[in-house]
DNA sequence: AATGAATGAGAATTCATTCAT
DNA sequence: GATGAATGAATTCTCATTCAT
């Protein structure tokens, strides 16, 4: 069961999806076919079950650190919720890039959309503590926007301009990004 | 050939990337297989040649929108990035969509993302035209962002959850995520 | 192993011979395959014992209702022989039906041409035993064709075409057919 | 498609049904796997074919031969149905018994309970134009019966007893059975 | 005796591509 | 240029059978 597992992510990072074919699996996977097949009804069910554990990893590690930052302040709590996105994109991005770039079948993204929707509501029950120095009335949409910004950005950096990284600005902007919306008082000069 | 792209278009949205063989294509666009091959040395560089156009008329539409409001202010010009986008996403969303979701070749994403890069150019060359209004030092890195924010969540909006789109709050919340971000005078309490 | 034998006779009659597979019998026997191994060499056999204890119980309700009316007369014993092939194929006629619709193994249908045989044997027997009322002079022709004949119509009416059985002609029929034939006097007007 | 249907015939009377598989067919009908589908949808489809073509062929004959007694007398008219049928199964007897012996599908031998059905057809016609010399008031069972007989004592003569055919009693006795059931003035001497 | 995970040859089917006409 | 029949490698999945425990 591991060891198919780990074979169709070493496959799928190494020659993308065309490469994985159930043969091949089993054959890195060093059992037979048959066996793969007594563990995974079907080759989608071994990419679905790779996405599973590939999303929940991710989500913990969000998770676990905007846990870490519940009771902080504003600014760090947004620090803390872009670098734990970015933490979460570190955890195999190749393994990453290949499910959000060569997924041929409908119903593999909606895994993905799921995180993003539990991390809305993480985010959103944190705003809702804090209220009160929020700028948004509407905080559900908040959490939506700072959500998929948060991991577009991240997304984009990690996985295609990994050079972004290494700009000495870009966690801090990312966060003046999300603070700068959310916080209060703040605000263009109108007119 | 058109019909041979119209006819790919077509099946791709009805049927999605599955149904899509060469032989339906040619069936489809009345033309024989023979005569497919004569225009498109392979399946791909129809795909190919399909999203390109996509990418294309995309691109053009973002790039009339925000050539209509160069000479406006922030606010407006920020409403106008975020029109621009939606609008660009409307061009096509099926097809769109199937091209984010089902294509299993690697590469084809790349395309998408150099309208992304053309983007930016242009979002770039309007901030620094208004540098002196522009809170963050470095436009390359803001551009990168708010094409990125913006095309991140109009994409989820329009392809993902298009009640998004009802809710009066989405267009002013995006500008404000982009005006806030940018504007000098603007920015939390705490400075 | 009974259960065994019962499992895939169930299964079968359900789902005919496609479903039929080792695990599955072993999975409804509620052994393990290895233990369906243990009793039996291969699937065939499987199959194969389940023929000739299906046989075995259709020549046995034959050779009893034909020993009944062992000392009738000519009539009486055709009308035993047809009954009895009637009652002999209601014995399971779904598992009949799928042994002589579904197997795809040569050799299978010999087991069945086997109680042909012998229940030409007990109707020659009867048939020699009152030799001098007959008109066939081959009487192991005339018990062949009886056989067969009785056969081939039972088994049409009640595997085929059950509504024949409900037609209150169809036994004096079949057992005129027989009648007609053997009996010394009768005869076409020519001669 | 006629070397397709050619090789699985071949296929089907030298190995059974379980030598036929798609690729075996191809390769002996001198064609590749694909060409095969591009005639046929499936493999079944091919099976199908040829039976239709067999029993068509198979009825031909027995319609011929039956159409040329058409005005004879009775005797002669039976004659003639026992010789049709003897002639039908000598079509091809070796496809014929993997036919009707190794057809794993349901559906398959409904084809043949077809021509069952159109020949029993033609011989109520036969009657009914003579149905004053008929002593079965019930000819649609006189021609059920009498095709179902001749069928099965012919099949089971030209099929697994091949002997039978070399005893001259044969074809005189199997006429014989069926003139004195249909024959009107005969019949046992009742009591 | 019993177990059931493992096996792997083999089956049906697909489809991008070619090339003789 | 256009055609479309032919190709055949490759794919997913099945299942009778084995054998270490």
């Amino acid at each position: 069961m591991g060891s198919i597992l780990r074979a169709t992510a070493r496959i799928l990072t190494r020659d993308g999806y065309e490469g994985a074919s159930t043969n091949r699996i089993a054959e890195v996977a060093g059992v037979s076919v048959g066996s793969l097949y007594q563990y995974f009804p079907s080759k989608d069910a071994i990419v679905a079950a790779l996405i599973d554990a590939h999303c929940e990893e991710m989500f913990e590690v969000f998770r676990r650190e905007l846990a870490a930052v519940a009771g902080a302040d504003l600014e760090a709590a947004a620090r803390a919720v872009v670098a734990a996105q970015i933490e979460a994109h570190k955890v195999n991005p190749k393994l990453h890039r290949v499910f959000l770039e060569q997924l041929p079948k409908v119903g593999m993204l909606k895994r993905f959309h799921e995180i993003g929707r539990r991390s809305e509501a993480l985010v959103r029950t944190y705003l809702e503590a804090r209220r009160e120095e929020m700028r948004p009335a509407n905080l559900d949409l908040a959490a939506f926007l700072l959500v998929t910004t948060v991991e577009a950005v991240t997304h984009a950096a990690v996985i295609d301009q990994p050079e972004r990284l290494d700009d000495p600005d870009f966690i801090p902007e990312v966060t003046a990004l999300c603070v700068r919306y959310l916080a209060k008082g703040s605000g263009p000069p109108r007119g």
